[in-house]
DNA sequence: TTCCTTAACTTGAACGATCAAATCATGCAT
DNA sequence: ATGCATGATTTGATCGTTCAAGTTAAGGAA
């Protein structure tokens, strides 16, 4: 049980001083080649690894990152959270960070403001990884305020893009634009937009794409948006309520899964409202948003956010933030979804 | 900005020794009452918070629990490591701890036990949490020689469960035999089960609650039973092939969502198989296990497990062990599950 | 030779907390 | 009075690392 190898057991037995050991491990180029060899020879054969704490109270960095693990809103959408989770995890293992997770009440940005809060004066956390932007987000103005180094899944949707924090995002517009193609493409032409009530960026992004996919070919939108909360049943109500509207809608591209479920609901069980329109059977195409494992499993089409990506770009920009050139602007990148056909549309 | 309050800083502001800081914070009952309160007065004045990486440096204690993220196997039950991860992050804030993340390529065990050896190393952990228990698990025994603190969510399923380490688990037979009596109480005589490969504990259980359940009412299994790999589409084949053999099953009991999703589209979209036999159609009761978004969105009824309660129970008593009394043995927790009804069954 | 520069390495201090032992009162029994 | 246990507080050392400054030796120019 060679237990507690420190730099001066290393030292002791590489025979030089324990700073060389240092130096040899993270400033190779001020130590000579031969000694270098030597010390990290000594280190390979001792076993040593540097006790983080140790080197935090020394720098100040403890290499670690924090996220927020979200309690699962309606479980659907949920498992992006996940996904996103793990692809930083994975990354950050391989930067030599790790993940340290945090959760907050319902209180909004403040809960979370409150969490960072308590982190930075326990933990210290390097850095923190947001999700979910939005207009006027508390959040990153308190982390730019305090000099603390963050990146967001998310544009800011507020402030001028050019300067602020770096971050990643998907192109929703691109994918409801993509999704609205392929109906098109099928021949659909009054195609709906079952979205959230405007004023999120998200929302409104996605429903841009909608709409700007339908105006390229000369399409109008009047009377064929509606917008409702994020849960399935509130999804159903709104599809029904579009679909009675207009019967001539055969096609809904929808802001999320969840939603696109309960639409998927009211197109796959033919209920009496169109019954008495006198349509015995409707079948409308849907297409949902987020690809979540009830979309797969329920064979809805939806697009796919490349989660895995954003979540590894997120994580090599703050390692890279925290690490080599810290001159550098922040970077801000916007990756495209893909569209996953299956046989709801 | 009054940045890195130190206990010194504390100190010379309470007109104190640090020591008697620190005494008031960790050991109020040595300190005279009327020093403590002014001592605290001050802390909340300056915003005093301990400095963890001095306090780990001296005490050897990180205040850090690891738990894996797995990577989503088909993205359905992935959701109740999710849920677990939530619940052990909040009670582990509630205890003063903090859920630090790691992954495990495939390599199974010793690709975990890789993870703990890397993760003791730099980050130092003060206990580990494991997931998914089974037969011979060579994590726990490592653990266990390294004297490193431990729960796992399952029971050991090799070693007598009297001594080892602690454990809280879910009664699955007992989620099973709860689905039986249910379908049996709505007449199902002949109910089949859907179940994984023998050898694996948490499989092995849930069938034995099914097994029961029929045998109290004086029924048998005999070619009742199939087994396959744990996904959709194995399920969906496995379940077709029990239904063709026995045209008398009515219901089914499945070892998880992924495999009664498979049943379900078997279920629900007759085919040819049983058109030939003379069926046009054929209602099929099916009943899953881990109640997860999956089951909610698509009205299958489900064994639901109560991860909250497993999560912060598992943290909870680390929590008691890493800081209350080491004297106490290893606990070990059974908690029952429950069945959510839905259309399926 | 003498001085200066540079490369390679070493030494002492410091990060901020807690442990262990020392100090200083205070009260009480002898 | 003296001694002694007890309670309250302080002092010095230490955890393992890196920073900043210091030392040593070798090489080159004057």
């Amino acid at each position: 049980m060679a237990d507690k190898v420190t730099i001066a057991d290393v030292a002791r037995a590489a025979g030089v001083s324990r700073q060389t050991v240092s130096n040899a491990l993270n400033t190779p180029e001020v130590v000579r080649e031969e000694t270098r060899r030597r010390v990290l020879d000594v280190v390979e054969e001792l076993g040593y690894r540097v006790n983080l704490a140790a080197r935090q109270m020394r720098t100040g960095r403890s290499r670690l990152i924090a996220a927020r693990i979200d309690p699962e809103q309606d479980g659907i959408n949920g498992s992006v959270g996940d996904r996103f989770l793990h692809g930083l995890t994975e990354t950050a293992a391989a930067e030599g960070y790790r993940v340290l997770l945090y959760t907050a009440k319902a209180n909004g940005d403040d809960g979370e403001i409150a969490a960072f809060d308590d982190l930075l004066g326990a933990h210290e956390p390097d850095a923190f990884v947001l999700m979910a932007t939005h207009h006027g987000d508390r959040r990153t103005s308190w982390l730019t305020e305090r000099g603390v180094p963050f990146v967001t899944f998310g544009r800011p949707w507020s402030e001028p893009t050019a300067a602020g924090h770096p971050w990643v995002d998907v192109d929703g517009a691109a994918g409801t634009d993509a999704a609205t193609r392929h109906l098109l493409s099928r021949g659909h032409r009054r195609i709906g937009f079952l979205g959230w009530p405007k004023g999120s960026g998200v929302g409104d992004d996605r429903r841009e794409g909608w709409r700007r996919a339908l105006a390229e070919v000369g399409l109008g939108t009047a009377g064929l948006f509606t917008e409702t909360e994020d849960d399935v049943a509130p999804g159903e109500q709104a599809a029904r309520r579009l679909l009675d509207a207009d019967p001539e809608i055969t096609a809904l591209v929808c802001a999320s899964d969840s939603l696109a479920l309960g639409a998927l609901h009211v197109a796959r069980a033919p209920g009496p409202a169109w019954h008495a329109g006198g349509h015995p059977h409707r079948p409308v195409a849907v297409v949902g948003f987020d690809d979540t494992p009830v979309a797969k499993a329920i064979g809805l089409t939806s697009v796919r956010q490349p989660i895995g990506e954003v979540a590894s770009s997120c994580l090599r920009q703050l390692a890279h933030q925290l690490d080599g050139g810290a001159g550098a602007p922040p970077e801000h990148l916007l990756l495209p979804p893909s569209l996953v056909v299956r046989a709801s549309g």
